[in-house]
DNA sequence: TTGTATGCGTTATCAA
DNA sequence: TTGATAACGCATACAA
């Protein structure tokens, strides 16, 4: 038909050989232009710049990328499941959060929008958000852009995301070990929260978990007079295992005998979690004091118990793990032993920048302190 | 010196040449047992990847990305100013924000990590964190990763961005509009909360300010009979113009004289914010009711109030505008107008999905209903 | 079904 | 100071 010549075909990106034909010089000319100022002759530059403004040009970092051989970012993977959050199940009233919104008229009335889903401030923000800040913070300090990803736990989803990045930090996952097994050869991996394997090549950066429950127990034992202490929370998870572990030899340091299992190997998604702790609070056989694994199931314990009578801390003791901002609004407050979130993250981005680049390191691992933090709900006033 | 060559250089990253080697096939081989696996053997396929894995090759996203001319990210860009978080005036007590840690041990105690910074849970999260969850979740949802940047006003900065992203979604700044004036023909740009101006390219995301504070100024006409009203916060900032106008037509409506100005124009950054307000509540000449520009303005009123002995709502009505955590917390609970925050954040990133590779198109505008949230601020029980 | 060859847009090396 | 040109690692059209 017409002759389509003529017309910029904006459907393809200006290159720097659109604005070297524009400012009358050659590529490297442009590309000197931006790089190395001062090698350019001042009104070549101001002609390359009016050019490239002119144009809309903006560099292609795939390009950039490719021949520097590194992308500016840290990558920071989330495995699927964690990133659907607890009402997502709960069918959502207003609009479906997977469904697209209606973007055909120009006005979304508020109906529409399906913002009921923060109505509940205490399952906002979790664990991963007050990480996710700190890495970012840090990331932006040292010049990296931040890439948030998320994929199943195929190999080929990881592979990917590394694909994209300098660096990758990653949530902890019961998959993501293997997954992610070889590409320590390739970029820097730091897994959070990750118990301690032989000798991958992992970074890991974790919290204090045995000395986080040493200080809870103390707690508990001397200033409460506590000795009937049982642990909630399937060892199955992440670091789960270790605060269990933290607990059992918190309880033998006080000459205190624990239990070798878990009184609840809940975590949280079960179809039917904390079902055995629903029982023995009906049975009226709960122990004085519940240590649950994360701040998660202790509020969630709180409920459970709510509904059967029981009251915190007059019937049963319940202490959390994490310091999450809802652990600071229940009622009762909740006793728990805050992680340093922020500094996760922080602490994960500065490893991760130093390493980029370099060839493959000796993998450490950083253990972040933690600190208790008292509420009532361990009977204190 | 000594040959190099018989030792695998490890700072170079695995490519399709290293793969394609070791199973003895072709690059192209190697491509299509990632891209088609069905056109490939199934023999040939596992001879693949399993070289893949074995060396822990990542499919270099930049060299994709140059030749797929897209790069399968979507960008959320902040310029710098908003990313610094209010406490940081205030020196901090521990570590210092701005500091590297210090990670030449492998333990780092509490106290090196600075935690402090959320010991406030009303400063978080702020109006950007909701923003950007929304955001995350609808550009994971369209198969999109998110790149979060940040940045100086410069262009360069900004087209530093526009480079890796296929679309891209930048929050409020006064500076930010010529910055990305010429980068809406490259890739198409949403705006937050940015006013309306005549014709350029951007597309825009923002809530009904004026239908937001018809709303409010009903309530308080209506229910409390409240007829003198003034507004605080600065026009100058992005949306708080809008809700200023809305203020004085919703007033006129009921047949009241708004004044011309804002009663004090304070904007958060400055040196001394909200001093009119100080100086009127001191000298007993506040008016009735004040209806700030923002939630957080609201919540620092509260604080100017509380230090000169007046009582919200009893002295004075308060009430502010977003609907952020922290206002459903503070005591009294504010009373304020709610902006859907996820759903702009899934807007802005369905409206990039959609028009990522396309040519441009005719900038659309969306502007989303805010519901009114009653709290105690306004004199409700 | 697999291999060869080309181009994506930049940076950097070397000449001019 | 500027221009020509060769990688960078991948996907794909086309050959075999």
């Amino acid at each position: 038909m017409g002759d389509a010549a003529m017309v910029p075909d904006r459907a393809r990106r200006v290159t720097v050989y659109d604005v070297a034909a524009r400012a009358g010089v050659s590529i490297a000319t442009v590309s000197f232009a931006f790089r190395r100022p001062d090698e350019v002759r001042a009104a070549t530059r101001e002609a390359v710049l009016t050019a490239a403004r002119e144009l809309g040009y903006a560099p292609s970092g795939s390009a950039r990328g490719l021949v520097s051989r590194r992308t500016g970012s840290l990558g920071l993977h989330s495995f699927d499941m964690l990133i659907e959050r607890p009402q997502d199940e709960e069918a959502p009233e207003g609009a479906a959060v997977d469904a697209d919104l209606d973007l055909s008229a120009d006005t979304l009335p508020w109906a529409a929008l399906g913002d009921d889903v923060h109505s509940d401030p205490l399952a906002y923000p979790l664990y991963v958000d007050e990480i996710q800040r700190g890495f970012e913070l840090e990331a932006r300090r040292r010049g990296h852009n931040v890439l948030l990803s998320s994929g199943g736990r195929s190999t080929a989803d990881v592979a990917d995301t590394a694909g994209r990045v300098d660096g990758l930090a990653v949530f902890p996952s019961i998959v993501a070990r293997e997954s992610l097994a070889h590409i320590t050869q390739t970029i820097p991996v730091v897994l959070f929260s990750s118990p301690i394997a032989s000798a991958d090549g992992y970074h890991r950066v974790l919290v204090d978990n045995v000395q986080g429950m040493q200080d809870l127990v103390a707690h508990l034992v001397q200033d409460h007079q506590i000795t009937d202490l049982a642990f909630v929370g399937g060892p199955a998870a992440a670091d789960y295992a270790e605060r269990f572990a933290g607990m059992q030899s918190a309880m033998r340091r006080f000459g205190l005998t624990p239990a070798s299992e878990p009184l609840d190997s809940s975590l949280l998604g079960d179809t039917r979690p904390l079902a055995r702790v629903r029982e023995l609070a009906i049975a009226g056989a709960l122990p004085r004091a519940l240590i649950c694994a994360s701040d998660q199931l202790a509020l969630f314990t709180f409920e459970i118990l709510r509904s059967v009578g029981s009251r915190v801390p007059e019937d049963v003791v319940v202490t959390g793990f994490d310091g999450v901002l809802a652990s600071r609004l229940s009622v009762p407050r909740l006793t728990t032993v805050r992680q340093p979130m922020e500094a996760m993250g922080r602490v994960a981005a500065q490893l991760l920048a130093n390493a980029a680049g370099a060839p493959p390191q000796m993998p450490r691992t950083l253990r972040l302190g933690t600190q208790l933090r008292i509420g009532q709900s361990c009977g204190c006033p």
